[in-house]
DNA sequence: CGCGCCCTCTTCTAGAGGTTGAGGGTTTCT
DNA sequence: AGAAACCCTCAACCTCTAGAAGAGGGCGCG
C-alpha cells in the first residue's frame, strides 16, 4: 500500500479508511451516493477509477459533520457548500418560480382584486408578465395580513420603508459597482446581501422592541 | 362561529386557521399528526374533541419553524421543546439579558460616541438603565453596519420604518386590548406577533426584490 | 493468473412525515 | 327537528430521503 501523501490523490478505499475514524458509518456506498447527489466531485482515471484529494475529504468530513451535528438535509448541505467552497462551476438552481397571474391568485390564495390593489400600491410587480417566488411570497403574506384587516393601502409605508433601505444599500454599493473591475459585481452583490442582512435583523429588532411598548412590557 | 377569544381554548379548526397565514402548509391532519409524536398534548373535551390554549399554538409555531428554517427532524425538536417549554415555570429561562451600559459597549463592540449616536437618534433606549437583549442587538448590528460606513444618521429612516409598522400593529390590536376580557391580553399578544412576523416577511420580500433590480437582475 | 479492489446499474429498504378515506359522533344554524 | 359544518379514530397509503445489497464485469499488481 502506497501511502496517499505521496500521489496526491487517493482510491475510495483510502479516503474510506481516512473518515472512518472520525465518522463510522460512511461506508464506500454512501461516498459514492454522495458523488451521484452531486455533492463532490472527483477526478476519474482513465479507466474510470475515482481519484480523490485532500479538498475532497475536507468535503466529506463537511457533509458528514452537517448531517451529524446539524441534521441538515444533503440538498441544504449542497447550498452550503457552494458557500464554503465556492462554486464549482453548476450555477446552482434555485428552482426558479414563473408564475402567470391566474397561477398566483391560487397559489397564494387571493383574489384578483387584491392583486390589481397590490400592483397599484406598487407592493409587487410581475417580470415580463410572470410573478417570481418573491412575488408569490409578498401576495400570500398580503393575503394573510388582509385577514387582519390591513390593506394594500395600509402597507404603502412598508414599501416606501423597504425601498429607502434599498437606497442606503444601493448607495453603499455604488462605488464598488462603478469600478468595472472583475469581480467587482460579485463583490458587490455579496456586500449588497450582508448590508441587507444587517438591515432587516436591525428592522426587526426595532418592530420587537416598539411592539413590546406598545403591549405594555 | 364564536370568537376564539372568548373560550380561552380553540378548536383545531380555529388554531389552524391562526397559523396558517405564517405557515401555509400546515393542516388539520398534520397537527394531530404532532400530537401522535408527542410534541403537544391538547386537552380533550368531555366529548373528545381537541382543546388548544395559546400555549399550544406557541409550540406549533416553534415546531413549525424549526422545521422550516432549521430544518429539525421532529425527533430534536422534541427534545429543545422540552428546554424552551419543558417544566412549566423552573425560574423562567430565556435567560433575560440586563447590561449596564459599559457592558453593552463591551458586548456590541462599540465606541461610547456610537453608542451616544444610537440614543440620540433614538435607536436603542436603556430601561431603568439597563439594556436587555434587543438593545444588545441594535448595538451590534449598527456596529457592523458601521463598518460599512452606514452611521447612525443614516438609519433614521429605518427607526421610523420600524415605528410605523409597530403602529400598523397597536392600531389593530387596540380594540381586542381595550376589551378587558379575561384573555384579551393573550390574544393580542398573539395577534401582534403574529402580524409583526407577516409584516417582517413582507419587508424583508420587498428588500430582497429592490435589490435585485438594484443590482441589475 | 489470481486476488483484491474498483466500476455501473438495478432493485430493495427503512424511516420520516405526513395524506386520504371510511365510518361515525357532536355542535350549531335555521 | 334536521341539515350543515365540524370533529373524532384508525388503518391504509404515499412520497421522499438516504442510503444498502448484489449482480455482472473491469483493472492492476505481485
Amino acid at each position: 500500500m502506497t501511502s496517499q501523501a505521496a500521489r496526491s490523490h487517493m482510491s475510495i478505499g483510502e479516503v474510506l479508511a481516512l473518515l472512518q475514524g472520525e465518522f463510522p458509518d460512511v461506508t464506500i456506498s454512501k461516498i459514492r451516493f454522495l458523488e451521484g447527489e452531486g455533492l463532490i466531485e472527483p477526478e476519474r482515471s482513465p479507466s474510470g477509477f475515482r481519484k480523490f484529494t485532500h479538498l475532497h475529504v475536507e468535503q466529506l468530513r463537511f457533509i458528514l459533520t452537517a448531517q451529524r451535528d446539524h441534521y441538515l438535509p444533503l440538498r441544504v448541505i449542497k447550498d452550503k457548500m457552494a458557500e464554503s467552497f465556492g462554486r464549482p462551476r453548476a450555477v446552482q438552481q434555485k428552482q426558479e418560480v414563473r408564475l402567470d397571474r391566474a397561477e398566483l391568485l391560487e397559489a397564494a390564495g387571493i383574489e384578483e382584486e387584491t392583486l390589481a390593489e397590490l400592483e397599484d400600491y406598487g407592493l409587487l410587480a410581475p417580470v415580463a408578465r410572470r410573478y417570481d417566488e418573491e412575488a408569490l411570497n409578498v401576495a400570500r403574506t398580503v393575503g394573510a395580513l388582509a385577514r387582519f384587516g390591513l390593506r394594500a393601502r395600509h402597507l404603502r409605508a412598508v414599501r416606501a420603508a423597504a425601498e429607502r433601505e434599498c437606497g442606503l444599500v444601493e448607495q453603499t454599493v455604488a462605488p464598488v459597482l462603478k469600478r468595472r473591475a472583475p469581480g467587482a459585481i460579485g463583490e458587490a452583490e455579496e456586500t449588497a446581501r450582508e448590508l441587507s442582512t444587517l438591515l432587516l435583523d436591525l428592522h426587526a429588532s426595532l418592530v420587537r422592541t416598539g411592539l413590546r411598548s406598545v403591549l405594555g412590557r
